[in-house]
DNA sequence: ATTTACATTAAAACAATTCTAAACTGTTGA
DNA sequence: TCAACAGTTTAGAATTGTTTTAATGTAAAT
């Protein structure tokens, strides 16, 4: 499974040189098989602890965004002091769990398609999101 | 109109003491005829411009959080570095104007109510967003 | 009036993110 | 193959939004 040709093609695509610290945040991000929610802390821990490598905030940051902007991950709107990226770029919605802060992904089960009738008049929509926030019964809201 | 009353009230509901400068917050918040949206920066030069009174910042973040907490205000989840809040706290939706930095309500007739068919076993919602992001036709997404 | 608990303030602390400038490395083309 | 260039990494500094602190001030209860 070499997927580093894979990860080469996409950072080609998004602007930006083959290195070896972005080749680490691409085997992070696009091997497991499962999409996943992080921030960009979790992320550089992941790589400094799983990986044993040590990398500079500024890279993670940098290649995170050049994703971001090609399209590759999607940054997650919450009430936060910090940014959420989603690997999974389809089409979808979240659960936030305000008791855990953690990101949940929504399924069509959960949600209908969401409806919009009339936009802003010489605008186009970029995006469409919707965020459910929920908490023990007993929790205050944030 | 003395309104003064009012926002002692609300004040008071909200566990706070009716100070000076907490009724210039009211004033701002609560006389206009429309809702509308702000920064904790808006605000708090709005006061100060506006009023000519000098208020400090920490005081506008106490007083800004307990009314959310009341439900005075809500909070809007907006991918930023900063919180914008919107002085109408009934169930809408939003634009997002990423050319302008400006927050738009949307009303009944831009979108359809949101169905959630399916929640987290054990959870409450306690809030349902829609943000819809939009640019101008020629704009690269942020 | 006096007391007490809560408020205000400027400034410091903090956390997330961006910027900077120097050292480094992938890539290109002689 | 190797020099030279352009893009990259890095640590640390700078910036921004927000929260905390500790001293001083004020509303409200007695």
């Amino acid at each position: 499974m070499n997927n580093i040709s894979i990860y080469t093609e996409k950072l080609r695509e998004s602007g930006l040189r083959p290195t070896r610290q972005r080749l680490k945040i691409c085997e992070v991000l696009f091997s497991p098989e499962k999409t996943f929610h992080f921030t960009i802390n979790d992320l550089t821990k992941i790589i400094e602890d799983k990986l044993s490598e040590k990398i500079s905030l500024a890279t993670v940051y940098n290649t995170i965004h050049a994703f971001k902007k090609k399209g590759y991950l999607k940054e997650i709107s919450i009430n936060s002091d910090k940014s959420y990226f989603d690997t999974n770029v389809t089409e979808h919605h979240h659960f936030f769990d305000e008791d855990t802060n953690e990101l949940i992904d929504c399924s069509s089960d959960d949600i209908d398609s969401v409806n919009i009738k009339q936009n802003i008049t010489g605008k186009k929509i970029k995006s469409v999101e919707v965020l459910i926030k929920v908490a023990s019964d007993n929790q205050n809201q944030k």
